[in-house]
DNA sequence: ACAAATGAATGAATCGTTCATACAATGTTA
DNA sequence: TAACATTGTATGAACGATTCATTCATTTGT
């Protein structure tokens, strides 16, 4: 076999794996783990119901794999944030909206569900353990600090307010996720009023 | 048999009948219909796993019964709301408090896992059908308009807001259900600023 | 020819429901 | 009061319908 042929077929490959991927997350981060079927997934796909099989090992791989990939971009996402411009709000209000940007909302969904659910696959259990979404509060806990410093946050308890916004923000997620899909960037300078005074 | 001790027997029968309610509610609330199992309800009751079918008819029967009761107390709940004294802030403040109460928190969430499950019983979709959550936002509109017209509320489509402001109250639920029972009663004067100016 | 794709078939597991059995409380007889 | 009978309550193992991940014989497209 030619080469050229072989890395096409290659890619091809590659391209229907992250098409089964993306549907996957889809169905993943709004039903969770057993709240998600393999048809459901062939559907969001547009493919067969046996498809998935001849790409993936199991319902459990896919499962674990984006968790693995979710925690991947979680993490580099927290990397950044301190290093933004502008102040602290202005700090957050980008990571918010970077956190209810479509692809970033699944992914952060997705490793709630992976959080709450039963049954995770020990794979995906291990790579939450590693980094856990304590951590990224922690992260972020020196900017709500630094505004408080500045004047601009409320005061009291840092981690008790990070807690409280995003669960806010989660839930409005999941809000989201199930019923009418209603664009609540808009909306962000109005949740921010739960951290500043 | 004597009268006394019959009616004893019917006063233990509907304790029972109580006890597996109260049971079956705190799980529907956090799990949804097909979430819970009926193991869930007796683990949750402390009785056998046969035992509910003495009191009730089915799984089914007991979901919708809950609700049921849940709309009736939803209901009620907001005929209130505008006859409460203070102004529209402290009036909505109550509002919130009451619904984050523990057993009003556990109505609300059932009746939103009604409205997202799948296989809901009929009986429970008519009650449902026949008083909606949206009218719970248009009893509150009226409230928030005043409050608006006071100038402690800031400006904007009172629909939307008050949409945002619930679904920020249940996913704080939610949250609060599934992850650690923190105490967000203390944190309602903090939500209630997504909503003033 | 051959890989890609299908979707009906499989079979294991899940879970609502039932049922044979045990138990406790009350009633009956002597 | 003691022995027995009767009734309603509770158990948890077993049943059977259904669901669903996975497989595979077959078709499609190149």
């Amino acid at each position: 076999m030619p080469r050229i042929a072989r890395a096409q077929a290659e890619q091809a490959i590659d391209e229907r794996k992250e098409q089964i991927k993306k549907a996957a997350l889809k169905i993943f981060a709004e039903k969770g783990l057993s709240g998600t079927k393999m048809s459901m997934i062939a559907e969001e796909a547009g493919i067969s119901q046996g498809l998935s099989y001849r790409y993936f090992e199991s319902k459990d791989e896919i499962f674990a794999l984006l968790v693995e990939e979710a925690i991947e971009e979680s993490r580099n996402a927290i990397q950044d944030i301190g290093k933004l411009p502008g102040s602290p709000i202005e700090q957050l209000r980008s990571f918010t909206l970077h956190l209810l940007d479509e692809d970033h909302k699944q992914y952060f969904l997705l490793v709630q569900q992976a959080l709450t659910s039963e049954g995770v696959p020990s794979k995906a259990r291990e790579a939450i353990e590693r980094y856990s979404p304590q951590d990224t509060i922690e992260q972020i806990i020196p900017i709500f600090v630094r505004g408080q410093q500045e004047g601009q946050f409320a005061e009291g308890d840092p981690y008790k307010r990070l807690i409280l916004f995003l669960s806010v923000v989660n839930g409005l997620m999941l809000q989201d996720a199930k019923a009418m899909g209603m664009d609540w960037t808009q909306e962000v300078d109005r949740l921010l009023n739960i951290l500043t005074k």
